[in-house]
DNA sequence: TGAAAAAATGTCAATTTCGACATATATTCA
DNA sequence: TGAATATATGTCGAAATTGACATTTTTTCA
């Protein structure tokens, strides 16, 4: 893990004091985190793709701006669930998200 | 989508009272479901291959053993996320249970 | 067989995630 | 530029999910 990942999961919110506390983080929770970030960031490339707007696509999902805003920027407080039904709302291939899943 | 496959659902408890019901499920929740329900027999088979009980199991992911037999029950009331740190946990300690593995 | 171990099922209070709303900040473009 | 549109952030009560526990049912195997 390099500095770049861990200034994005810090910025991300993710709760990171310190360095310390950042490398306590085990195998398993940094790819729990990491695969959230990347369902976070196909979604948001899938949307604009579409040029939907955030407030649309809430629409389409029966959710609200704000909360697609979260699922786009990797809110911890944001499911994966959520993140895979709106990717699948976007007729993301179950294949697709399939593969962003762990093997 | 065929009748087995309807059966295997309603078995799981996923709330299907009627045939009617079931076929207004859209492609995205049907999906959904799908997911989930690879996910959890993907964990089943994985802990049994490592001969693991789900009372071992759920104490190395800090859970229980009912919750253990909901996720690979497909139970409706058990998150993608709960199912992928289950997951991610195993395959983490993967090698290290199989080493405490006859042969 | 039958007792012990494993798994399934039901319930519940605590925690987490939800949609919604208000509002702040950023981006677009005439 | 500046106003309109889009996105980000913070908060809230409601709804969903959690680990834990009790109990029942199934499986294992001597």
């Amino acid at each position: 893990m390099n500095k770049e990942k861990q200034m994005k999961l810090e910025a991300s919110g993710w709760k990171i004091g310190s360095v310390d506390e950042f490398l306590e983080l085990s195998q398993e929770e940094t790819e729990f985190i990491e695969l959230k970030l990347s369902l976070s960031q196909n979604l948001k490339e899938r949307r604009q793709s579409l040029r939907l707007t955030q407030k649309d696509f809430a629409r389409m999902i029966h959710s609200s701006q704000s909360r697609v805003a979260k699922m786009e920027a990797g809110d911890p407080a944001v499911s994966i669930d959520l993140l895979v039904k709106s990717l699948l709302a976007l007729k993301t291939s179950k294949k697709k998200v399939a593969g962003m899943l762990p093997h």
